[in-house]
DNA sequence: CCGTATCCGAAAAGATACTG
DNA sequence: CAGTATCTTTTCGGATACGG
């Protein structure tokens, strides 16, 4: 087969069960975190808004991806609307990946987390050690392991 | 063993590889979505922040869900301050889950995406069906199934 | 250089019987 | 009622050899 043929067909689906008026909101909450979701995607997309990214560019910029993983995640990316593939007839072949300007605004409104993620660090981590400390009172029966690393 | 033994350890070791300045933000924001990935986390934010609910009560409205995903998305939430559980020691046992206010607030910013989800909807789609046409030109070898969906 | 195909292990999720 | 234990299925991600 030619080219350009790996599966990325799915994510089609996510109508699921939004029947009612409010549940609506979160579906469509859910449908744009599914566009972004997966290891990669901020990381391609962090890279992408900086200005146009070659796929060997990406490979090195985004640390730890595999090839695999890099075509997969963009595939997705340019089928959602979120990335532009441009390729120049060259040889060796060249090809930019840009992040659009509707991708630009999505990375935008969820850089905006990280401010919530500050104004709460603190509220986070008590809420971990607090968890770790009522899940040991509630098993003060068994000794096993499995709980030590989990308050460390 | 007594209760509340389902895993629930993980979730803490997404420090990863966040070096340079600009990915610190990024890092940021996938730590932030990973406390809400999965299924289930949104749903069930959507009705524990409407009022307290019961285990049963969010078994029932949170159509699709197990009891083990239902069981696992609340530790996590809760282990992340994002739920709170309060136990009336009746008997039958009656627990109630409630979102914490640094959760509604979370909810709050995540619903902001409704509003570019809106904005964009008639791109968004048109990019599928962009990205069909494009997938289906490079494709002109072959002609097996699992094309045909896509657009449709 | 820019990918794809294939194989494999790990992790997520579903189903459901069982229990204090 | 509110879970847990266990098994099975599905999906995700890593490694890597190969191809235009």
């Amino acid at each position: 087969m030619s080219q350009r043929n790996i599966d990325v067909t799915p994510q089609v689906s996510a109508a699921e069960v939004c029947e009612t008026p409010a549940a609506q909101e979160a579906c469509s909450v859910l449908e744009t975190l599914a566009r972004i979701s997966g290891k990669w995607s901020i990381g391609i997309l962090l890279v992408t808004t900086q200005g146009p990214a070659r796929f060997t560019e990406l490979e090195r910029e985004v640390k730890g991806i595999s090839r695999r993983m890099l075509t997969l995640t963009l595939r997705n990316l340019e089928r959602d609307g979120l990335l532009t593939r441009t390729v120049y007839p060259t040889v060796p072949p060249k090809v930019e990946y840009t992040a659009t300007p509707m991708a630009r605004e999505l990375y935008d409104s969820l850089l905006a987390l990280t401010g919530w993620a500050e104004r709460h660090r603190h509220e986070i981590d008590d809420a971990r050690v607090a968890y770790g400390r009522t899940a040991a009172e509630a098993t003060q029966s068994r000794n096993h392991l499995a709980l030590a690393g989990r308050v460390a």
